[in-house]
DNA sequence: CATAGGTTGGACCGCACGTTCCAGGAGGTG
DNA sequence: CACCTCCTGGAACGTGCGGTCCAACCTATG
């Protein structure tokens, strides 16, 4: 038909997503990426028009398709340190089963590599880092009012520690790290928070 | 002079160490490793054989001339708690000051990313990862030891947690966190540790 | 049923990659 | 001083890259 495409562009892109997760983007061509979607140079070029932009495109729909669910514990501030646990929970579990265990996590690998330099990548892991710190914030805020958090708390201090240890799952989990393992050293850091006489479970996941 | 170099291969590791510790291994190419050491590929590949040899040796000297020094405080342990204060310290100011700030770690990229996928890499950062997490386990123990520790500690929770925040610090530094946040944040990870009544100081670097 | 617009597959482009090769050169050795 | 050995610079190789182009094709429309 006319000015029909005769494939899904959205799931092309939910293909390039996975390959450009599991090996990396400088390791991936174009030849990789035609053999995965099965469409050819062409519609490719016609559809995304580079590689480049393909590349941000699949860095989007990584955000939205597997990043933002493990976010929703901390919608609104949840409450408190048990959303953080939560959080740290599911992101262990994405890190640690099913097809993409292992993979570690896209926006790490980007920003702790020079491939984060582009100016538009850097941009998206400028606003991925400051939904990740803005979410974690308003969750240790609202731990802070529901009085589960140390007296001397400070607040900025928790939050950096916080993204520094989603950080690390991210990075222990592809380097074959454990979930037990990466779950009691989570638990250990939210130990630093909570104050002595809370009785809130920081791990509701169990061990 | 015959069967005599007309340079020096180890001053020549050095410049390409730092070419890939800036710009990244899959961004390089012989050229810049031309540039940058002024050699003939003739005289490169003679000398290393393939970029990729070229690459590990690279590695290996990052290991013995930058990283290893950041692990002297915690050499048999040292006084436990402070001694981990002060590893983070160093880290936190190899990694925030000077001609390399903002460059983040080589190991923590190649561990984050698909490139640490291949066998030699993989044996370098896995016995890289031993060390980390020996010294830090000797620290820990030596803490427990000395009374610094709470009474419910996990001592390998607490390990793993620190190696997450060395993590941490590496991918958040190169993204441009600032030295004074770091810090806050490593002495908020240490609080996860200490005993309530125990008086060493975590944070000897001053804030 | 002919037309037309847009898609498609595959050939093709220039370029840069990692690597190899060889003629030339430099300096200890006899 | 001639020789010999090895290193050196630069040209060249094959390959694969990202990207372009075009003829063939397909189908809604007139």
């Amino acid at each position: 038909m006319p000015g029909t495409k005769h494939f899904d562009p959205d799931e092309a892109i939910d293909d390039v997503v996975l390959l450009l997760w599991r090996q990396g983007w400088a390791e991936t061509g174009i030849q990789d990426i035609v053999d995965v979607t099965g469409l050819s140079r062409s519609s490719l070029y016609a559809t995304f028009g580079s590689k480049h932009q393909l590349g941000l495109a699949a860095l989007e729909r990584y955000l939205d398709r597997y990043v933002a669910p493990v976010f929703t514990p901390l919608d609104g501030g949840g409450d408190g340190l048990p959303s953080i646990a939560a959080f740290f929970g599911r992101l262990i579990t994405a890190r640690c089963w099913g097809a993409r265990a292992r993979w570690g996590c896209l926006v790490t690998a980007l920003q702790a590599t020079a491939q984060g330099a582009d100016p538009e990548v850097a941009a998206i892991l400028a606003a991925q880092h400051e939904r990740l710190r803005g979410a974690l914030h308003a969750a240790v805020r609202r731990a802070a009012q529901l009085g589960q958090l140390r007296a001397d708390a400070d607040i900025e201090a928790m939050v950096e520690h916080l993204v520094m240890v989603t950080h690390g799952i991210n990075v222990r989990s592809r380097d074959g790290a454990e979930a037990r393992a990466l779950r009691h050293a989570a638990s250990a850091a939210l130990s630093a928070m909570r104050a002595p006489d809370a009785v809130v479970d920081t791990w509701p996941q169990g061990k």
